[in-house]
DNA sequence: TGTCTATATAAGCATATGCTTATATAATGA
DNA sequence: TCATTATATAAGCATATGCTTATATAGACA
């Protein structure tokens, strides 16, 4: 911590870290809209299916998101209980909304047994 | 870039990874504040006059901040006209006000030849 | 039980990041 | 001109990050 310079508040740095990579960024703005599970991530990004899960577990080791399971699926949605939960939520005012991005899902045919 | 997903409105993810560094967004708090010099900021960090340097260009290159040279002195401040300057007031008012490193360094008998 | 499907974890790797020291640049003033 | 002060840049290094592939775990179901 630098010399004179308190802790400027819990971590919001680590938040906006977390936030500072445009795939969580983008994941984070698709579970404003609803929950989602991992198998739809996968299919809306350009990455592999582990990097997701990587990403998914930062987002949740922070408290961001909560997980709940469902047989063999897994649905991650926003933390209500966050302690940033207001920061993050006044961050993603300035993030274009992304739910064309379940649309063209079903335009490719995609529509997951999870949901 | 992710597949289905288009770029989150101009590079929020990178404005956010700037400020996700503990130095770099202190050094922004302060500057809501009011301007600082380089040399202001060295002491009030725990790190080298370089690396105040090298987090000044960062902010400075991504439009963040803007610089007034006055002599031997380069002072840094917030940049109004950023593209990005209402999602980061926006967060700066979750970071806690960081006004009382000011009054250390006065304290501590330290007053810039530059103020 | 065995075999899918969904998800998580481990290991390895290339690149990015933030720091340091050393040095360059530039303004000030004796 | 020379020394001093303020700032920037360069180079090197240790660590962090994000991805990949391979593998482990676990639920669903024939």
């Amino acid at each position: 911590m630098p010399k004179n310079v308190s802790d400027e508040g819990g971590g919001i740095a680590q938040i906006l870290k977390l936030l500072g990579d445009p795939t969580r960024l983008t994941i984070i703005k698709l579970l404003q809209h609803r929950e989602c599970c991992v198998c739809e991530l996968v299919e809306i990004f350009e990455v592999s299916q582990p990097a997701i899960s990587q990403h998914l577990r930062k987002l949740k080791d922070a408290g961001l998101l909560k997980e709940r399971k469902a047989g063999q699926w897994v649905h991650y949605a926003w933390n209500p209980e966050s302690r940033h939960h207001a920061l993050i939520a006044d961050i993603m005012d300035h993030v274009p909304a992304q739910d064309q991005e379940f649309k063209a899902l079903e335009e490719q045919g995609i529509t997951p047994n999870c949901c």
